[in-house]
DNA sequence: GCCAACGTTGGC
DNA sequence: GCCAACGTTGGC
């Protein structure tokens, strides 16, 4: 039986792949691919499951903040990025029987009513100890507690 | 296994 | 563009 709906939040640069790149693509859903992280990784393989809640994050933005809300779109599985020698995110050293990195697959589910800067999440009390607002925080792929989703949704208009 | 050097992230 | 924080690499 699967456990209890879980929450987390992904970072990417709105100039590289932005929210809107993900609500305009086929089925509003892509691999997210190209973690290089290893925490990060053993969060997708072996944390993440279908259905799970994604706060939607941009970072290097101006302002950076949550811009939009996804969910998990599949079970992990290795990164095909990974064994392309031609691809940016080649890893010479993994191997197809033994992949290094995983994935799941993205898909974007609400558009925001108000985006929510990083600003404003710092300045609420109630986030305080989320994770994305910890100093020197620089997981792109990190958990969210059911309490702060539902506020950082509050605050999202939603 | 230590740790210095180096690379990356990401807010500012 | 700067730089603090932190992860990774590699010599020893």
């Amino acid at each position: 039986m699967p456990s209890a709906k879980r929450y987390w939040l992904v970072k990417s640069e709105p100039d590289v792949y932005s929210f809107d790149h993900l609500w305009s693509d086929k089925g509003r859903r892509t691999l997210w691919d190209g973690v290089r992280n290893y925490q990060a990784r053993n969060t997708m393989r072996d944390d993440m499951q279908v259905g799970d809640g994604v706060l939607f994050y941009h970072s290097n933005a101006k302002p950076p903040g949550v811009a939009g809300i996804a969910e998990v779109a599949s079970k992990s599985y290795p990164d095909p990025t990974q064994f392309d020698p031609a691809h940016k995110y080649f890893d010479e050293k993994s191997k197809v029987e033994d992949p290094r990195w995983w994935l799941v697959d993205i898909r974007a589910k609400k558009k925001v009513k108000r985006f929510v800067s990083l600003d404003e999440l710092k300045a609420n009390p109630k986030l305080s100890e989320m994770a994305l607002c910890q100093r020197g925080s620089r997981l792109s792929v990190q958990p969210v507690r059911p309490s702060e989703w539902r506020i950082v949704l509050a605050m999202c208009g939603l």
